[in-house]
DNA sequence: GACGGATGGTTGAGCCTGTCAACCATTGCC
DNA sequence: GGCAATGGTTGACAGGCTCAACCATCCGTC
């Protein structure tokens, strides 16, 4: 290998590529995280949680991967805005199930469906690039 | 259009595969941070100098996308561990000039280097598949 | 050349996340 | 019944981030 131009693997440079494609959601999810009165680890727990499917909190710390104090935080916010609801469980008293409500349902469905947007230049790809590339990323992450 | 299935258009599916790709990105910045003894936002900013090419404080606010008061605490930090310094810039004596030192530099790239390692998904990719993935992405994000 | 507005940077208050240690109530096992 | 383990809360602490206030300095204008 002559010390010509040095090559970049293509994987390598199509890592780059996506860190910049990840700044630029990190902004959106701050963006977006406020439009719904929320900070963005509350939106997190919130699209966690799901609606019909109560969880003690220890499921949420887990799932969030985060301290069980941590989440205590979380859903005292979420729960001051009416979101989600603490409710013993019966069969044991230490934990506190998580129930999502009517109006937490609701936030949480048009929170996912924005968040679901595809980004304007993963939407303006041609129809066939659309679909190598997801079927190049079900190869990698399916 | 039947109640069949509800076809997902290709992009859609592939950005929410993307989304799973962020969400361990995510845990890998707090990782790898954490091995360099820096927080996640110390490490983007010594990340965005470049050595060799101070700059003052404002232009490092304005690339993080926050407040000038931010961008105090992490040189900071920064100044504390070596790896930057402040420096007064000659022609306007408010300007305070970011400079790499020498040890800040050899971290920076190490840093660097760390970051650009490709994830095993995309890695584990045929080379096809990861050229295929490179061009879609130049398309997108070129 | 002095004045007044704009600019770069710091400080402090305030709110948020996130971790850890300590604690309480409860459970389940021996 | 005793006792370790568990779920959740609280408090302390280290940070990040924003805002308002402030100081020093610059610069255009009169």
């Amino acid at each position: 290998m002559a010390e010509a131009v040095k090559r970049r693997a293509p994987a390598q440079e199509a890592w780059e590529l996506l860190g910049k494609l990840f700044g630029e959601t990190r902004h959106r999810i701050v963006r977006v995280s406020a439009e719904f009165g929320l900070t963005p680890p509350q939106l997190f727990a919130l699209r966690t949680l799901e609606p019909d499917e109560p969880v003690p909190m220890r499921a949420l710390a887990t799932a969030l991967h985060c301290d069980s104090s941590n989440v205590t935080g979380l859903v005292d916010g979420l729960e001051a805005q009416g979101l989600v609801e603490r409710r013993g469980a019966e069969h044991d008293r230490r934990v506190r199930m998580l129930v999502v409500t009517e109006h937490g349902a609701q936030v949480r469905s048009r929170l996912i469906e924005v968040m679901r947007e595809v980004p304007p230049q993963l939407a303006s790809l041609s129809a066939e690039d659309q679909r190598a590339l997801r079927d190049v990323l079900r190869r990698a992450l399916g």
